[in-house]
DNA sequence: AACACGGCCAACCGCCTGAAT
DNA sequence: CATTCAGGCGGTTGGCCGTGT
């Protein structure tokens, strides 16, 4: 049998609230706590179901509640957390101190989702785009190869790059549960037995093992997980550090490896495909959006450029990657045009 | 000035979970 | 164990407001 709705006797006000009855439901919680939301409206005088009252103090009367526009490092923490928890607004919210559920939910929709898309990247999996174009339409097309050249950027290569960023993408799944193949929020993830990694190194490959999705949470507006906080997230999340600040020397780590990588992929270049998972992301679907038909050099040098200083954490390095391997295959026409 | 349109966001809706009975 | 209910959560909506024509 299905529960009725809250609000549905009659009588009960809907829509905005006015400042008559704000001030209600602030005197009624100063004097008495809030809680007992059913029967709260009653006591205090207010013709609204407790549903709804409940929602009017949490989103916006209660008291630490902070107003204005979201700083750049706090959307930055949105990104990283999101790539962590998805669409689990309340868990963000315990990690942004004055900022709620649907604050966060409202700001995610109208404005980070909006500005990956933009950069070419899915809101959802944080990862680049397979919607855009395919390297093939990409360099037959005339609108698009403003080189008027043959590609020369080996597609093995961007299968072995795709592989990697699909890697890092499952490496970003928070404090991944390798034995039960999901993450620590109970996702499943897909485990790449033949990916790249096995042509790794064994420190590369540790090093990927232990590179953390959350590197970069160690900013000023992060605070550590409470216990109230991690209890939303996950029960073993007794696991998760007190700190990320040793994650910085990882970081670190992760970029040498980054600049590394060009070696070792020059160094294999005899790369099987059959190492490659059917889940490879086309990494070649990145490439258009750094170059577009009105491209000059100055224009190309400025965009490419920006695209890697303007996205940051892990999808910088992600990024970086894929642009340092572009310029690499297209060293000579990038030569003139960085000059 | 009037209208259309789109962005934004407060509020609502429906579902889920866990506690109480 | 089954049922009921309060509280909480994420998705969606509707109205306000700014901007463009």
């Amino acid at each position: 049998m299905g529960r009725s709705p809250c609000c549905e006797k009659s009588g009960l006000k809907k829509g905005p609230w006015t400042a008559e009855e704000d001030q209600k439901l602030i005197d009624y919680i100063q004097k008495n706590g809030y809680g007992k939301w059913r029967t709260l409206p009653g006591n205090a005088g207010l013709q609204r179901c407790g549903k709804s009252c409940r929602l009017r103090w949490t989103n916006y009367l209660r008291p630490d509640i902070k107003r204005g526009r979201f700083s750049f490092e706090e959307e930055e923490t949105i990104i990283q957390l999101h790539s962590v928890l998805g669409n689990k607004w309340c868990a963000i919210a315990a990690r942004l101190p004055g900022r709620t559920d649907n604050e966060i939910k409202n700001y995610w929709n109208t404005h980070i989702r909006k500005k990956l898309l933009r950069m070419g990247i899915d809101p959802v999996t944080h990862t680049p785009r397979l919607d855009l174009l395919d390297i093939s339409s990409f360099y037959n097309s005339p609108r698009t190869n403003i080189f008027g050249v043959q590609p020369m950027v080996n597609p093995e290569w961007l299968r072995i790059a795709a592989s990697l960023l699909s890697s890092q993408h499952n490496q970003n799944c928070n404090l991944v549960d390798q034995n039960h193949h999901q993450n620590k929020f109970g996702h499943p993830y897909q485990v790449q037995e033949n990916s790249l990694l096995q042509f790794q190194n064994q420190d590369h490959q540790t090093l990927i093992q232990e590179t953390p999705s959350c590197a970069s949470l160690n900013n000023s507006n992060c605070v550590p997980f409470t216990s109230e906080s991690a209890q939303l997230m996950e029960p073993n999340v007794d696991q998760l550090p007190s700190s990320f600040s040793h994650f910085d020397q990882q970081t670190c780590h992760l970029n040498d490896w980054l600049n590394n990588l060009d070696h070792n992929f020059m160094a294999n270049d005899d790369i099987p495909q059959s190492t490659l998972t059917s889940s490879d992301v086309d990494f070649s679907s990145q490439l258009p959006n750094l170059l577009t038909p009105s491209s000059s050099p100055t224009s190309l040098n400025s965009s490419l450029t920006g695209f890697i200083n303007g996205s940051n954490t892990r999808d910088e390095r992600e990024i970086s990657y894929c642009s340092n391997l572009f310029k690499y295959e297209n060293q000579e026409i990038l030569d003139s045009v960085f000059m």
